[in-house]
DNA sequence: CTGAAAGCGCTTACAG
DNA sequence: CTGAAAGCGCTTACAG
């Protein structure tokens, strides 16, 4: 026999239980009903201030707190919201994700995580799985979101903000930055400083940021005696693509003194082109990248970039949710944020040919 | 008059409204009752094989998807986690984060995202607001996780996993890599190569990592006839600290032509510091750094690094917790991966000067 | 193999 | 200003 006789067995587990109190506790405590602890936990109606004050003595004594999954299932409110962008691990989104992150634990939200790697599917499943939860909102900050899952979401009520670009002008709020503007600082900075011809990498083409930057180029410089399209050149928007992109653009134009890069990995890449093919970045060549990226600050060169206000953008893009979630959204908007040059070394040191 | 007589105004959000079908309603096209469509859902139980076809038809045909907040009231279980790390923008938790997201994704879990910035407060923020949430497990990824801390979520029955270190050996799995190791292969290469003075730049003696990277430095340097103490010299993981260690190093002791930085960050910041000063990092001084996060393979020179297995550490924990979650995890441990040196150009353009 | 009932811990009208 | 009751959409014994 394992017990001695009146001996209670322990249950395996006990150590393990402890008592959570529930809102019965509390009313029970302070002598009143549990629609009054509601009542005062939610500010949604009279409580008296006698009553209220042993209500906060119930709650003190009791370390009492509200179980957010019961709270969800009846008000249908999980103060959680969804960030599905294209991969954390890229520079520009997790410097996003911070800020939306923030902004949120401000306002009382929890932000859960999504990759989507810019796979529509993906992006469709974790629609799926997080409606199911009652995620309160989503921010879409992936490129591929669409028309389809935007419908879904609005006829669901769920309320959602797209960075970038939305699936139509009508039903969402959008932030995204001034991206056909800044391609012009650039073209202008660089024309500046000296530079006489210069070329432009461009992004995936169904990425309206690559786009606009694109058009802000020719916008430029079309006008421009040197220019020629094939100064042109596609890339990824990664590191590798700029490395090629590089490469190509140097086959066509030994000349060029200038590289304009559709964004900051790309004019990475730019420069590893450049250095390893023994071309002064900074002095022979000048070359700006866009977006702002921490990274930007500690190249060999310094590079210089247009700088897209990220940490504004994400903090901005979840008030703007938020504010659509507790209904205080009047309208929704596009909303266009400065770019600001950042010139530093990769440009600044550049020396214009005499003979030009 | 806003509406012709019989016209039945149209409430201002039913286009929103949208019938989400629930278990019941599956249960009665089904013909069965609520338990029996439970069961089936969750495997718990017997059910018909003729049944069972009923209900796939029904389920398929409304539609249906469980409510995952009323399953988490109802069982306690959410199919959430939460990975606290210090912060998502700093390179290395980014590339984590993102293993950690795959691995939940892929056996159904949602990760909720936590930035603690190593402050105690923040961190227990999160804890308080998560455990309301019914969150099935913690990964902490971040240094000022406490005892204390560990026991409150032990006692609630939270499980928890750690990164490099755990509150106590008890009562919880840790992934790590191995630092002294690490730190020994980095001290044997840049010998190997021709150094003959080795710098060390550690990082904040409270990190587990920062101290078990010096002990290892210490222990592979300190019988050799040019070691002093004064090569020791304190940084605080970021790339500033970087900037500035090397510095005083370089004043006190201006004929160093190694160094081996805690981490990557404080060695790019090493290589900022070393090109300012005119040296070239490279051939003049070899320089390594600790961790592998993906930027070291931009800089230029290219960085040398020990590197960790940073996408598998993040794979394991959260298979850990996961198995954990699950009751299928025998017992706590303490996983110990293998480090790798990357030699790049760092350290390999290295030339030993003669007189030496 | 299946169903009725209680319960998870809240919120929300409704009545007083 | 307050309380009783129904309901949110599930799961979990328990009885059959």
């Amino acid at each position: 026999m394992l017990y001695d006789v009146g001996m209670v067995p322990i249950p395996f587990f006990e150590w393990r239980v402890i008592v959570i109190a529930t809102i019965r506790d509390v009313a029970k405590l302070a002598g009143v009903s549990v629609s009054t602890i509601s009542r005062y936990l939610n500010k949604s109606g009279y409580v008296n201030v006698e009553t209220e004050r042993s209500i906060k003595a119930a709650i003190e004594k009791l370390d009492y707190a509200p179980n957010q999954v019961a709270r969800g299932l009846a008000g249908k409110k999980t103060n959680t919201i969804a960030l599905i962008l294209p991969d954390i691990s890229n520079l520009f989104f997790s410097d996003l994700a911070r800020a939306v992150e923030d902004v949120a634990a401000t306002y009382g939200y929890t932000v859960i995580l999504g990759n989507s790697d810019d796979q529509a599917d993906k992006e469709k499943r974790y629609i799926e799985t997080l409606k199911k939860k009652y995620i309160d909102g989503f921010i879409f900050a992936s490129q591929t979101f669409s028309t389809e899952e935007a419908e879904m979401l609005t006829k669901l009520g769920i309320p959602f903000v797209c960075l970038d670009r939305g699936p139509s002008k009508e039903n969402a709020s959008v932030v995204r930055s001034k991206n056909k503007e800044g391609a012009k600082l650039a073209v202008q900075h660089l024309l500046d400083i000296g530079c006489r011809k210069i070329a432009h990498i461009y992004g995936p083409q169904q990425l309206i940021t690559a786009k606009d930057r694109l058009i802000g180029f020719e916008e430029s410089v079309h006008h421009s005696p040197w220019f020629t399209p094939t100064l042109l050149e596609a890339g990824d928007f990664r590191i590798h693509g700029g490395i090629s992109a590089t490469e190509r653009l140097l086959e066509r134009h030994p000349d060029i003194d200038g590289i304009f890069a559709g964004n900051d990995l790309m004019a990475i890449g730019a420069l590893k082109a450049l250095s390893r093919k023994g071309i002064k970045v900074g002095s022979d060549i000048a070359v700006c990248g866009f977006d702002g990226i921490q990274t930007t600050e500690i190249m060999t060169p310094e590079l210089t970039t247009i700088a897209q206000p990220i940490y504004e953008m994400g903090a901005m893009i979840s008030r703007l949710l938020i504010k659509k979630i507790e209904g205080a959204l009047e309208e929704d908007l596009t909303y266009e944020l400065d770019v600001k040059l950042l010139a530093r070394e990769s440009t600044l040191a550049f020396t214009p040919k005499v003979n030009q």
